[in-house]
DNA sequence: GAATAATCGACCAAAATATTCGAAATATTT
DNA sequence: AAATATTTCGAATATTTTGGTCGATTATTC
């Protein structure tokens, strides 16, 4: 809190008048983080025709946004939480939305006869749980690994695998 | 310490079987550190033959190490103190040393007639208290500066009024 | 199997941190 | 310019975190 007051060039208290607590004002941070996300992401997905290249941008996308969306990272990360424990609990409000993009993707994919999808409520959970685990390491480890070379990788398993023949 | 114990797979009392305090442990991981640093130094400048390659070699090898040894970083840096009042507190027990270093370098220089000093306990203070300055934007500034390039350009400074003639 | 070494959980005091409160300053309306 | 509403603040309080203690318990050694 004293840390916000002094970037806000403000009183502590002076912040109680307009959020009750602290972790009111995390939210707020989370939820206009997670709008930009959600943004970046749709204007992602509907810049590309094919659902294998939807579905590779808004991996992509989503990827780096997160590295780039650092807030709670800095913020909260050194030692509250287990890391995955955090990333889990920051999500849990935006994951319905998620698993409904991925299914749109999977769906429109399925449609044209380019994903072969059994359940698509299924395959998205699945796929959703993957980029999840994802995010562990990606702030656990360091940051020289490369995430585009693993990130291309994975899809490319996603997709030897989903894809039709 | 809880964080400590866990690390250690220990429960943090029994910790308190082999350190008398928290700062004791932060001490011995200092000193132990701070071992380290020193034998690096002593064989870099060691390796080295002509003064000036000594007086480079030391300034490099000791700002490099100490952005390796990112214990203390790590560990306490994130708000406790002033950035410069950390470093200084922490040195203050090795600065004799280093300053006993710094003398010997000069005072060889000096006897070769390669370094012009006057006073080399001086001297010696002067350049330590320029390195110490030098570390407080290394720790505070971002990392992308090119730590190197500056580096050189202090050491082309500190020799052009150092060296005879 | 007694003596010593090592570990532990539960607890405490103090430091750090979040929050409240009343009052003062400032802005807006009447 | 009086009255009212909004915003800011410092000081006081409540809550949480954290370094450290203690007695009991479990390993280890002789």
């Amino acid at each position: 809190m004293e840390e916000v007051a002094k970037a806000l060039k403000m009183g502590k208290s002076s912040i109680y008048y307009y959020f009750n607590s602290k972790e009111e004002i995390f939210d707020a941070v989370v939820l206009y983080e997670a709008n930009i996300l959600r943004n970046e992401l749709t204007t992602a997905i509907k810049s590309v025709e094919s659902p294998i290249g939807k579905m590779e941008k808004y991996v992509f996308v989503r990827m780096k946004s997160f590295e780039k969306l650092s807030n709670y990272y800095n913020a909260i990360f050194d030692k509250n939480l287990d890391h995955f424990e955090f990333i889990e609990k920051i999500r849990e409000k935006y994951d319905r939305e998620e698993i409904a993009i991925l299914r749109l993707i999977l769906y429109d994919g399925a449609k044209k006869k380019i994903f072969k999808v059994k359940n698509s409520e299924y395959t998205a959970l699945a796929i959703q749980t993957t980029l999840k685990g994802l995010e562990v390491p990606l702030f656990w480890q360091k940051r020289e690994v490369n995430i585009d070379q693993r990130l291309k990788a994975i899809l490319d398993v996603l997709f030897y695998g989903i894809v039709l023949k």
